[in-house]
DNA sequence: CGGCTGATCGTG
DNA sequence: ACGATCAGCCGA
């Protein structure tokens, strides 16, 4: 169990990024548990993605993405949200797959408490939203996700012909690699970010 | 559309 | 030390 999302987080970070999609990331906390599906991820490489933050350089903030495969990589965002990355990559590179948005499955209304609104299509549908509706911050940067209190457990990789895939989202900096297909979501999912 | 908000990182 | 930047969200 805990060797299936290491296994599938040792991968090129595209493939292991498809492989979550359907995946369930469960947080346990003082104040309850809240589960969903994950229904939309992005993939950020290693030197060669100019969208990706340890292309950049290399630096305290961004050489997780170069550790071992199945950690969070959990980063501030404009100062107020907070974005879930699993580390994946093959052996030897660097890549984390962005938690984009996930279905909600258990704990809806801790999640509406956290986030502030009765709409549970608006609960978890951007990572900054689903963060606040998991109770995610940098506390859990370098936490294994297998373990408690945040752990995914991986579901069947879903079928490619419910699989989308689309360029990423806000990385108008990154050259070429803007237009790269790294953003999946499931298909016609109510959850997903954007259309 | 614009305002919010602060860690991060390159520059001096 | 300072300033630019930012893998978002919300409300109008």
């Amino acid at each position: 169990m805990k060797q299936a999302l290491f296994a599938l987080c040792r991968q090129p970070t595209e493939l292991a990024a498809c492989s979550l999609l359907g995946a369930r990331l469960v947080s346990d906390t003082p104040e309850g548990r809240v589960a969903g599906r994950i229904v939309e991820v992005e993939a950020y490489g290693g030197a060669a993605d100019r969208g990706s933050h340890i292309s950049r350089a290399v630096t305290e903030r961004t050489k997780i993405m170069a550790a071992r495969p199945g950690l969070a990589y959990v980063y501030l965002i404009y100062g107020m949200y907070h974005c879930l990355n699993v580390v994946a990559h093959a052996d030897g590179e660097a890549g984390a797959v962005l938690v984009r948005a996930v279905e909600p499955l258990e704990g809806l209304d801790l999640m509406k408490a956290r986030r502030g609104t009765e709409r549970v299509r608006n609960l978890c549908n951007g990572p900054g939203k689903l963060c606040q509706a998991f109770g995610i911050t940098k506390r859990h940067n370098g936490h294994c996700l297998t373990e408690a209190p945040l752990y995914i457990v991986p579901g069947e990789k879903p079928a490619e012909a419910e699989v989308a895939a689309a360029p990423r989202i806000n990385i108008d900096y990154a050259g070429e690699a803007k237009d790269w297909l790294w953003r999946f979501y499931l298909k016609g999912n109510q959850y997903v970010s954007k259309k």
